[in-house]
DNA sequence: GATATTTGACCTAG
DNA sequence: CTAGGTCAAATATC
């Protein structure tokens, strides 16, 4: 129906080239770092810097693309009503539900590819430092393992609107792609450490989607908008 | 008893 | 119509 958001990625290429040459000369600095066996503040300065490099980047590729845009439009077509935080118990008679409200994805994504701990039993494979609960799991066609949703366990007390989605890759069951919608807001415990990080962000991710940067042949199929896929090739 | 997970149904986009 | 994503009741675990 609409043509919008045709070409993605088309508007601030030349910006976001900048910016991931300079992500990958973070990464080749992290690289030498790592090697050598440097100090770990050293490796963790430069993780932040890539993170907060490639927020831009998603920043300006998503505002380029329209994405943001076209989620409002679905959601202001589809339902009346986008507030999540409604019980109001619409299912106030009968076994039959009522119209069921459905958010439309958020606007970031994020994917990861990670190796699950010691063979993984299926638990959680990536703690990112944030609590996840998980809501759904779905057998996804050509996929061997299903898929696993989850969402920031401070959904309702907090709005925080993160989610997740975990599966196992289809070759290596030992490696998950982890996939990131849109921002934690909650406000996380002082993790102790006093490290002063943000609440949404976190190194471990920063790790993983460096470490992610290997395989040669992406196949992406139905991801809008692969970052660290685009980012991979760069260090190719 | 509170919280998390499981699971089938429901809803929407393509 | 199909596949993917989410909801919410039922169930399990702490």
């Amino acid at each position: 129906m609409e043509s919008a958001d045709g070409s993605n990625g088309a508007g601030g290429g030349g910006l976001v080239v900048t910016e991931l040459s300079h992500i990958k000369e973070l990464v080749r600095q992290l690289e030498v770092h790592l090697g050598g066996g440097s100090s770990h503040e050293l490796c963790r300065h430069l993780t932040t810097q890539i993170f907060s490099i490639t927020e831009r980047s998603i920043g300006i590729m998503t505002a380029s693309s329209g994405l943001d845009a076209a989620g409002a439009r679905k959601r202001a077509a589809g339902l009346a009503s986008p507030l999540p935080a409604t019980p109001t118990s619409d299912v106030a008679d009968g076994p039959f539900r009522s119209t069921k409200k459905r958010k439309v994805m958020e606007k970031r994504k994020h994917q990861v590819r990670v190796s699950s701990p010691g063979g993984g039993a299926g638990e959680n494979p990536v703690d990112d430092g944030h609590s996840w609960r998980k809501y759904g799991q779905k057998e996804i066609l050509g996929a061997k393992h299903p898929r696993g949703y989850y969402r920031c366990t401070h959904r309702h007390s907090q709005g925080c609107l993160a989610t997740k989605q975990v599966q196992r890759t289809d070759e290596d069951p030992a490696l998950v792609d982890v996939i990131y919608h849109g921002d934690h807001t909650c406000v996380q415990r002082p993790a102790a450490a006093g490290q002063g990080q943000p609440p949404e962000h976190n190194p471990d991710v920063v790790s993983a989607l460096v470490a992610a940067s290997a395989p040669p042949a992406p196949a992406v199929d139905g991801l809008d908008e692969l970052l660290d896929i685009d980012i991979a090739s760069f260090f190719a």
